[in-house]
DNA sequence: GCAAAATGTGATAAACCCTCGTATTTTGTG
DNA sequence: CACAAAATACGAGGGTTTATCACATTTTGC
């Protein structure tokens, strides 16, 4: 009835949840599809340039289905990157959770950016939804809470290596290190590949430079 | 004719040059009316959000008039966003043009980093000026243009301080150590003032420390 | 088999960006 | 000053996009 005026309302609050979570196998598959095309979408021309028609029509479903499960826009953007964030989340769990000395750390922690670059040089969809997290209120926030999820990580492996050291600098290091490393990423995937691969070897040893000593 | 088209078909190149420079001392003034009201709007409410409409009524000339100088919406925020990078230009390179040992160059960059800490806290018309940054490609390209200008007066003054290094890794270090300011600056004012302190306090010992030895 | 819930559809309203024809003001020149 | 050309100012309207809603169809529960 109003247009784009309920967006706007939302625009400084949280992602509205989804009008309706699919209950039927049917409307599940849908909605994978429409995620699937969103994402396909937003790899081809970001998220910005992604409409909502054009949507609709590759994932082969009505302007009204679609806005029967997503709010509105960012809601798809919202649920891309949240898959993303757990997925990652757990990955990074994983990693770092047995680490027991210094040396482990640094091969943990290693692999991990080598992982994450290769992700985000396979898939522009990581750069373009990060990208416009700015501008998003909700998508800073949940940038921001993943990086302090993923930071935590950090800080609990930290922790058992300098016991001593007081807990809000380590955390302050772990954020830091987090967000600074995709920085580096959205950086080096934006030059050539010679350049961004000395760029995340920078970052790397820069970060694992901090990681090691206190 | 075709509304959205012509900025559509913008979107991959570069910003378009303003469709005519003022020339007259009365038009020049209402320009920088514009663009203040632009600025203040960005402020407010994130650039996304601005309207041209809104942007036209707070600097009291027409919509018409908006379009005169400034060939699409972007084009404003570009504008916006490439008188900030050269203040930041002007005062980085003064800062670190006579850099001649390493003491000098700690002293130069923790005082570079307080300023740019203060511009962030005091105008969050930079944060949602580089927010918008990655989903706009031409601002991609200026904030790293001006990254690497930024980084390039950091390398000479480093290839003073240590002749035998390689250029090419203390450009990725320096171009690494700038970027990666802008992304602690934004997640500092991103959170209270305590832990933003803390954020900065610790980039600054990260950097410096990167900065101090080969 | 049937009512209720879930799902599917697309014309349409509202809001936005930007253009264009036209009116007004300033500049340049004799 | 007069007058033409250039610069500037204006705002209604075109076209695009997001999001809604009343109604049609399918699935579920019993």
């Amino acid at each position: 009835m109003e247009g784009r005026i309920a967006a706007k309302a939302e625009q400084d609050g949280a992602v509205a949840a989804p009008r309706r979570a699919p209950s039927q196998q049917r409307s599940r598959e849908r909605v994978e599809r429409m995620l699937a095309a969103a994402s396909a979408l937003i790899a081809e021309q970001g998220s910005d340039a992604m409409r909502m028609g054009e949507v609709a029509e590759r994932a082969g479903v009505s302007i009204g289905s679609l806005y029967q499960f997503f709010p509105d826009k960012r809601a798809i953007v919202w649920a891309l990157a949240e898959r993303r964030t757990a997925e990652g989340q757990a990955c990074i769990a994983a990693a770092l959770k047995d680490v027991g000395d210094a040396e482990g750390l640094r091969q943990a922690f290693s692999g991990l950016v080598d992982i994450y670059y290769g992700l985000f040089l396979a898939e522009p969809v990581m750069r373009d939804i990060w990208s416009g997290t700015q501008a998003d209120k909700a998508l800073r926030e949940l940038e921001l809470a993943d990086s302090r999820a993923n930071a935590e990580f950090l800080v609990a492996a930290l922790k058992r290596l300098r016991p001593k050291a007081d807990p809000a600098e380590l955390e302050a290091t772990a954020l830091l290190v987090w967000q600074m490393g995709e920085a580096a990423m959205r950086l080096a995937i934006s030059v050539d590949r010679e350049e961004g691969d000395r760029l995340v070897a920078a970052y790397k040893r820069m970060a694992l430079r901090e990681l090691g000593d206190g």
